[in-house]
DNA sequence: CCATATCATATGTTTTTGATATGTATAATG
DNA sequence: CATTATACATATCAAAAACATATGATATGG
């Protein structure tokens, strides 16, 4: 069996006629009649009966020709969505977080963008830690991830930076330090005696090292009270008053009660980035695709917020 | 596109692997890259990736090869079901009755026979007057048909007689014949005076012609009062009391309420036949297999019953 | 670093498919 | 009723496709 016979097939059922039907198939009429009697022959079945003036359809062609349609129109069908899934326009993509990225709009923006960009790829999403985000990029299941660190770079991930955002301090609202600093900003150093809670370092080494580094510039040595696995777990802490933090600004979207968020002084430099982790190599077009358009909306945003 | 190349596809995607592909699907190694290189140059899409070990499947063909399993099956089913249509044992048949053939219990028992070795072959019935069927039959809207004419033979219609069964006198409940012939069968002459009613010639000349013959061998000619146009409609005048009738036995089983039904003597010789009429050359091999069927068990039931 | 496993390439052979020319049968036509 | 036209079948040849064999390239594992 071929779908040739199919085909060859299909149009002969149609004209009634081999000679018309081989016209319109662009071969010549022998040839035609040949395929048709060997499809008969395999069959053991015969499938028209020759007449003068055309061919005229059995019953068991008759109830051929249907599936014979459909089948070619499946396989038809086949080719189109193999050719649309390599060109990643459908499949299934595995997009994981840290968990604060989700709180900075341009994840959830980049995120509408793509998926109404490309309506027949199904995205699933996963939160985990910085390190497990990482491991499961190159156990392949995930496809790309949202990260807070600068550089758990190489063997084969690859991060692409994408924007920073400002830090800003988290205090328990009833903080001496929020009264004194309503409406204004706040420098380091205000912190340096303050108790901190940071999230653990192994979650997230580029963040606790870029905060303890900007300290030390501020001239102190901060005071580690407690470590908390998350950064949402680190603003719980601080609600309960067992110290300050200094979070991402736009976890301040929160509106945790308990908690005063200050903006801290621009002379800190400190900034939290936001990057998407990936694979160097990929493999699924929809991936690649997902990629390509987190860095240009990142590039676009970069351009129009500055 | 060719099934071969589908074929190839999935072997070796269920492989893993070309060269055991190749030896499942009894050629050589090469030839089998060569095809599935075909198959990705023809759709522009890479299906594997080619490693040291064998191959790897793309997104892309895991997306082409459950389409491409279901293909392959419904090309199996479809086939497969060719060659029970042409077998007859699938498909369509259309069988017509005249009024009254229904009521013999060979009619539904042979029905119900074919339909228990045939169960994939739908069967849908039709009634109509003689005449009717026969047209239907060379037009063919019909397949078969049960009719109680022995010969309205010719021109691509042939009647094979199935079986003949006794007639008798269906008369009113309260005629005077009745009370005289209590458990008693009734000769023709009986009836020598009495008004006939009989069902229309043109619907069925086979049934009246013999009945007419009949009263002439018993030495009289009937007095046709009244004309129905099918059997059943006959008896329901019998029943309003305008007349007498002579129909098949089988009829008797009515059981209507205002006639009463009496046998006829033997002597009478008076049968009414029942016959198969179908095309002498058939295309439907479902329509062959019904009329041999039906023959065949017509012919057990002769030998069973006499 | 060598042996092994596996896919790719090159080349020749076989099989399949299609084209051309011709034959045959039936319906339409004068 | 003979003739013509139409359409399918058959025969033969050419082209293309598929396959086999031999060999090369590459990466893995001891």
């Amino acid at each position: 069996m071929d779908l040739r016979h199919l085909r060859y097939f299909v149009t002969v059922a149609e004209e009634g006629h081999i000679t018309r039907a081989a016209e319109r198939l662009g071969i010549q009429q022998p040839p035609l009649s040949q395929q048709i009697r060997a499809l008969e022959t395999e069959l053991g079945v015969q499938l028209f009966r020759r007449k003068p003036r055309g061919v005229e359809l059995t019953d068991a062609a008759r109830a051929l020709l249907g599936d014979a349609r459909r089948i070619l129109g499946d396989v038809d069908g086949a080719l189109a969505k193999v050719r649309r899934t390599a060109r990643g326009e459908q499949g299934r993509i595995v997009v994981g977080f840290t968990s604060s990225a989700p709180f900075h709009p341009f994840v959830p923006k980049v995120l509408r963008v793509f998926r109404d960009g490309h309506p027949r790829v199904s995205m699933v999403l996963e939160e985990g830690g910085t390190a497990d985000l990482v491991a499961a990029l190159r156990e392949e299941r995930l496809d790309a991830a949202f990260i807070r660190s600068p550089v758990p770079d190489g063997e084969g991930v690859a991060v692409h930076a994408l924007l920073r955002e400002p830090m800003c301090a988290a205090l328990p609202a009833g903080h001496a330090l929020v009264r004194r600093t309503r409406g204004r900003t706040l420098r380091l150093a205000d912190l340096a005696l303050e108790a901190f809670v940071l999230y653990r370092r192994v979650s997230g080494p580029g963040l606790y090292d870029a905060i303890f580094r900007a300290c030390h510039d501020a001239g102190f040595v901060p005071r580690i009270e407690q470590e908390a696995p998350r950064i949402v777990a680190t603003l719980n802490l601080v609600a309960s008053g067992l110290g300050v933090s200094i979070v991402p600004r736009s976890l301040s979207a929160m509106r945790l009660p308990g908690i005063a968020f200050r903006p801290l002084a621009r002379a800190t430099h400190l900034t939290a980035p936001i990057g998407l982790a990936c694979r160097t190599v990929d493999h699924s077009a929809a991936a690649r695709n997902f990629v390509s358009v987190v860095r240009r909306k990142a590039r676009e945003e970069g351009r129009g917020g500055s």
